[in-house]
DNA sequence: TCCCTTGGCTAATGACTGTTAGCCATGAGA
DNA sequence: TCTCATGGCTAACAGTCATTAGCCAAGGGA
């Protein structure tokens, strides 16, 4: 049985990365993001790539680390994205725009990545690296709209709120972007910016 | 083995509702929020009731339709706040800050429900109904905004992107509110009321 | 030409899980 | 007192899955 699948360790598929871990993690990501981390077997990984479960261990070491490195991967490029942006610019205002313009950015960009890291918290072993990550992102925007209240240019009852619904809404383009849209990621990032200010009351 | 735990029909655990069936589903919601649907199994929504797994087929006829009692009663129970919330009002002001008023209200008074609504739908064997009552859903808020935009009371460049926006950040309460928490549900409605028009321009 | 690293493969392991089958104590009603 | 529906239980079934073990072809370097 199964004599379809002669050994064959020189062929490699074409259109693929190179680097043969590389196109697992990227396979790895889609089908997390298309199924579900649990709902995904090594075999599912596999069958991207080309080659069975089994022989993913000789490039990847396990199923949750292939999940860990995405999710980690997603908290350093969202923070860098996030600190390039706000790089030197000293209003409040701007300063917010420009992270709401990150944040969406990434968003858009890394649909999948993100898409994975806010379903899949709960599937990691040691979620707490992430986590503190997260709380920290989250702190940042907290604290510029609370400086923009002390400066007296935001007009929000409650700094928290306005946080949460900013980073939500950001979030949420992860849900239904695709790059074939109405908008590019350019337009969508000014008018989130957009509707972010007036949220905060200009 | 397994000697400690005798045949004994007749006892009912205390604090649960009186209806087995009705303690198993709330169960199996808390659970499913609480693990994802996947890594809960049958035999951890026993041990919450206070029964084994295989006799929860006395009450309830599998794991897959308690998931979709759930979602479908989510759906159910979220389009009847929102026409009750809008239900003769006609001014199109009113009748946004009401529908975001209840759709706040519902995922802070159904927060469980919610979060397992947003995050299993891919765990559905058949999520046709769920997504087209959500696309409904979502629909009439995009029209509502429309009306807005057509009577010149709301100012905002995409009518889709500031429902998207709306819709996400309530959304986002499932999954940080607690009753104990800073703000009631109904301050809690009552500022996303206003933050949400503030975003379509007042 | 020969060796050995690389990267495939299949088989096996060990564990878990939804569901069904079949048994039996309890207690309500005749 | 007797019967039987109810709702527990354990055992078994029929899978599925991540991971490990061990085998082997290809091909590059000596």
């Amino acid at each position: 049985m199964k004599v379809e699948r002669p050994h064959r360790p020189g062929d490699v598929p074409v259109g693929l990365p190179a680097d043969r871990a590389a196109a697992i993690r990227l396979a790895a990501l889609r089908l997390f993001a298309a199924q579900g981390y649990r709902a995904t077997t090594m075999a599912d990984i596999g069958a991207a790539v080309g080659i069975r479960g089994p022989s993913l261990y000789k490039h990847v070491s396990g199923k949750q680390v292939l999940l860990a490195e995405i999710m980690l991967g997603t908290m350093d490029t969202l923070l860098a994205m996030h600190a390039e942006a706000v790089d030197g610019v000293t209003d409040v205002t701007e300063r917010l725009r420009r992270a709401v313009e990150a944040h969406v950015r990434y968003h858009a960009r890394h649909r999948l990545e993100a898409f994975v890291g806010n379903r899949e918290i709960g599937s990691l072993e040691e979620p707490d690296r992430v986590l503190r990550l997260r709380s920290a992102y989250e702190r940042g925007f907290r604290e510029l709209i609370e400086r923009g209240l002390a400066e007296g240019v935001f007009t929000v009852r409650s700094a928290r709120l306005a946080s949460y619904s900013i980073l939500d809404m950001g979030m949420g383009v992860s849900n239904w972007f695709h790059d074939s849209g109405e908008f590019s990621v350019d337009q969508l990032a000014y008018q989130y910016g957009d509707l972010a200010l007036r949220l905060v009351g200009r």
